[in-house]
DNA sequence: TTGTATGCGTTATCAG
DNA sequence: CTGATAACGCATACAA
C-alpha cells in the first residue's frame, strides 16, 4: 500500500507537506506539480482509517432498516442515499430482519463503527430500544415512529386514516372491514386505524369489523380468503397497499368483483397499486422526500443545531378504480 | 471517548495487558476480573479505526447495486446480508442509480474504504468498468454478468429463455412477441432472448416480433399499449416479471383477456406474479441462494483460495394462469 | 512555504 | 503473566 510517506520520499519533501497538499493546499506551485505527478503515477489514495482515527470523525451515516424487500423502505432509502451523497457522507446500511434482538445489536454495531449519526426505520419501539439508543450517545433519528426524547420524522398516519374514512363515507358506505396490522407498530397499527375509526364511527349506522394480518402478502391473502365470505362490509380498508393487493387477489379468486361487490383501498401509494386491475385507491406518502428530509435533519442534529423534535410529512388521497359509490339499498 | 488507556489506568495495569485481555486472553484471573468490571462500568468499546489501521484489515465487504427498488436485487441482498453476518463481516452498500459514472466512483470509493472485497451487481459492462475494477487490486465478484478475467456468479439466462421457448411451442404457439430490454445488459438483453429464439426459431412456421422496453413498468406499459393492437402474436414473452406485470395491465386496459387472447410470461419469479390475476407464468431464479453463494465465493477469493471463475445458478419454470394452449386454427 | 515532532487508539514484539 | 515501546497512516502545532 502506498502511503503519504512514500509520496513524500519520492518527491523529496516532508510528509507534512504532502499532507498539506492533500488538505489546505498551502504548497508552492513547484512542489505541487511534483506531488501531483507522483500521486497520479502511484494511484495513491489516503487511508480513511488513519484519517478517521486522527480526526475522530468518520463521515459516515448509519441506516437501520427492518427488511430489505419493502417498497416503502426502499423509496425512503433512495432519498436518503441521494442526500447523503450530496452532503458528502458515506452510508452504512444494516438490516435487522424485523427482529428486535438484531436491532439492539445493530444500534451498537453502528455506534462502534463511530458513525456520526443514525437513521433508524422504527417499527415496534420498546423501552429497551429507547434505552439502547440513548446509551450510545450517537445522534439518532427515528423514521416512522415517534418516541419520548428522540428526534423523529413521521407520517401523518392519523390524518391519512381519516382521509380514507371521510372519503368512504362520502361514497355512501356504512359497513366496513378493516384489515389491520399488529398494534406494536403504533403508527401503522394504531394511528392509521384510529384516524379511520374516528372519521367513520360518528356516522349513523356505521359498523366496522376488524381482522389482523401482518405486513406480508401471504398472510393477508389467507386471512382475506377466510373472512371475505362472512363479512357484511361493502368497503374494505387495508392498512397497507401490500395488504390491499393481496386482498384484491383473494377477492378475485373467490369470484367477487371489485368495486362492484366490495370497494377496497390501501395506504402507501406503492407502484403496485397502479399495475393491478382494478387500480387501487390509496393514500400516497412522500417517501423519497422523507428520505431527503431525514438526512438534512440528522445532519443538523450532528452539527448540534436546534431542530424540532418531531417533523411530519403530509400525504394525499389517490382515488383509483377499486372504490365506488354504494347505491344498493 | 473511553479508550484502552483509560481502562488500563483505572485497573492499574499497562494498556498492553488490556489489549491482550481483549484479544488472546492470556491474563490472570485477577486482572481479568478487574478489567471486566471497568469495561462494564465505562461501556468501553474498541475503536475500529485504530484497529483497522493497525491490522490493515477492515472486515468490511462492499456491495454495489444499480438501484434500490428492485425486487430481484433485494432478494439477493437478503442472502448477502445473511451470509456476511454469519461470516462476521460488515456490509457497506452503495447505490449507483443505474449510472456508469457513479459506478466508477463507487468502485473507487469502496476501494478507498479498504473493504476487503466487493460484490457488484453488474448491468452494462464496459471496458472502463473492467479497467477500473482491475486497477483497485481489490477482490471483486460480479453478480449477473460475466467478464474476462473477473470472477462472477451468474444465472443460466440462456437456459431460462430456452425453457420458456420450449414450453410455448409445446402449448402450440407459433407467433410470438418478445418484449426485451437493451442489449447493453448482456445477460438479460441478449442471453435470455437468444435462448428463447434458439428454442423457437427452428420450429416450422414460427415468427417472432420484437420490441424493446427498459426495466421500468411505465416504459413497458406504454410500449405494450401501442403495440398489442398491431401484433400477430398469440404469446407474449416478457424479459422480466416487471415488464410482464405492466404488459398484463396494458392488455387488460385494452380489453384483452389473458390467456384467451394472448398467453404471457415473464422471468424472475417475483412475488408480484402471484398477486395479479391471472397469475403469471415465469422462470423463477434462486436470488437468495445467489446472495449466499456470492459471499461464500468472495470470502474464498479474499482468502486467496482457488475458485472457479464462473459459477452458474439454475432456475425453474413456474407455470401459472397466464399461459394456455393455442387451439384456434 | 516547509520540516520536525507528536499523538490519535490499537496491536505486536520483546524483555522482564 | 505483565509492561514498555514501536508502529500503523495521517494531521497539525510549532519552529524554522
Amino acid at each position: 500500500m502506498v502511503t503519504i510517506n512514500d509520496i513524500a520520499k519520492e518527491a523529496g519533501v516532508a510528509k507534512s507537506t504532502v499532507s498539506r497538499y492533500l488538505n489546505n493546499g498551502s504548497v508552492s506551485a513547484d512542489t505541487r506539480r511534483k506531488i501531483d505527478k507522483i500521486i497520479e503515477k502511484t494511484g495513491y489514495t489516503p487511508n480513511n482509517f488513519a484519517r478517521s482515527l486522527k480526526a475522530q470523525k468518520t463521515n459516515m451515516i448509519g441506516v437501520m432498516i427492518p427488511r430489505l424487500n419493502s417498497a416503502s423502505t426502499n423509496e425512503v432509502l433512495e432519498g436518503i442515499d441521494e442526500m447523503t451523497r450530496k452532503l458528502g457522507y458515506q452510508l452504512i446500511i444494516t438490516n435487522s430482519d424485523q427482529n428486535n434482538e438484531r436491532e439492539f445489536e445493530n444500534i451498537q454495531t453502528l455506534a462502534k463503527q463511530k458513525v456520526e449519526g443514525v437513521i433508524m426505520f422504527a417499527r415496534e419501539l420498546t423501552p429497551e430500544h429507547i434505552d439502547t439508543v440513548k446509551k450510545t450517545g450517537t445522534p439518532f433519528l427515528f423514521i416512522g415512529q415517534k418516541a419520548e426524547g428522540i428526534h423523529s420524522i413521521i407520517h401523518q398516519d392519523y390524518q391519512a386514516g381519516a382521509k380514507i374514512g371521510t372519503y368512504a363515507i362520502e361514497l355512501g358506505h356504512r359497513h366496513f372491514l378493516y384489515v389491520g396490522v399488529p398494534e406494536k407498530d403504533r403508527a401503522v397499527g394504531v394511528e392509521r386505524r384510529q384516524g379511520f375509526l374516528d372519521a367513520v364511527r360518528p356516522v349513523n349506522g356505521s359498523t366496522v369489523e376488524k381482522i389482523e394480518s401482518d405486513f406480508s402478502r401471504t398472510s393477508a391473502y389467507q386471512k382475506a380468503l377466510a373472512f371475505l365470505p362472512k363479512t357484511e362490509a361493502t368497503y374494505i380498508v387495508c392498512a397497507t397497499d401490500n395488504i390491499a393487493v393481496a386482498v384484491l387477489k383473494a377477492a378475485k379468486d373467490l369470484g367477487y368483483s371489485i368495486p362492484e361487490d366490495f370497494s377496497l383501498s390501501g395506504f402507501g401509494g406503492y407502484e403496485a397499486t397502479a399495475y393491478v386491475s382494478p387500480t387501487i385507491t390509496t393514500v400516497s406518502y412522500p417517501y423519497r422526500e422523507m428520505g431527503l428530509e431525514a438526512v438534512k435533519k440528522l445532519v443538523r442534529l450532528i452539527g448540534k443545531e436546534e431542530v424540532p423534535n418531531i417533523s411530519e410529512m403530509g400525504n394525499e388521497l389517490v382515488i383509483n378504480q377499486s372504490t365506488a359509490y354504494f347505491d344498493k339499498i
